[in-house]
DNA sequence: TTATTATTTATGGTATATCATGGTATTTTA
DNA sequence: TAAAATACCATGATATACCATAAATAATAA
């Protein structure tokens, strides 16, 4: 199995009338690999909808059955919204999966996608919207790069 | 086998005057594919049925048997509630399960059944509860905004 | 390098299968 | 035998799988 994984790049692909897109192929290759799905929800922090392996969710089900017993509440709230608001997404033949309305319309999404690496995870934006996202985050963290220097230096 | 099952997204079926609702496709294939049944119990601490898979309640069992230092009375007596309060449920060739009146009374559901996955487990609520509950963890989780985070860096 | 060809990928359209749900028949059991 | 529970059938709506073409990328030869 492969050993290494890693949602990358950003690409720009259309959502048609019934909310078709196609997964970037980098993408495709990485659930094939792994014999896995990919499984979407809304990020709680952003307008916009987020990614990741099916397994990924999966060590987090498990985690939490570990780390609580089974009518415990602490993590009952996460659960509901997590899980809740996940789904799972199969691609066709051809390689697109079928957003939803829920997910389009908090990531306010009409007849473009972008899909952003994150590493473990990925993200689906509105083209204008990550455009801002990106310029701000250039921004943050260019105003804190001494402190993350700082930080390196420690170690 | 099946590597992972996790009961996902919210799912609005109609229940009718016998009490039917069509189980969500997807939960059906987890159904079928570990072939193993539903088990469906009031929830503890909701105004909701909660629901999971036969072998979840038997590991819970088999957790208990098991854990000998953590058999409080406590644990002890919401087992009892448990299991006494359980029950099996298989859906007929088109895919519906029959909800008792106790259940149904339970969770204030007449015309129309909610579900809500929660990975291992799932709920069915009734549409305005959910709404207001789904609302109120929402609220909840974003005030413990830390906590979340680091129980997500875990995975 | 540049031009040409072969492959993969993206996307519009359509046929097909699946699902939710109302209704009915059959079996169970009290 | 009546009442209830369960299994089966029918249908419209929806979602899924498939086909065809265009675009883009990669590979090959000049």
């Amino acid at each position: 199995m492969r050993k290494i994984f890693l949602f990358m790049d950003t690409i720009f692909n259309k959502v048609d009338a019934k909310g078709r897109v196609s997964l970037p192929s980098d993408y495709r290759a990485i659930v094939k690999e792994l014999s896995t799905e990919i499984v979407c929800y809304r990020s709680l922090s952003a307008p916009c909808i987020e990614g990741c392996l099916e397994e990924t969710l999966d060590k987090l089900a498990t985690d939490i059955e570990n780390a609580t017993d089974f009518f415990s509440e602490t993590q009952d709230n996460l659960t509901n919204l997590i899980f809740g608001d996940a789904k799972r997404f199969t691609f066709d033949s051809t390689g697109r999966i079928v957003l939803t309305e829920k997910l389009l319309r908090h990531a306010q999404i009409s007849d473009t996608a972008v899909f952003v690496g994150k590493g473990r995870k990925f993200q689906i934006w509105n083209p204008e919207n990550w455009a801002k996202e990106e310029a701000r985050i250039r921004a943050e963290v260019m105003a804190h790069r001494p402190v993350l220097k700082a930080a390196k230096d420690e170690q």
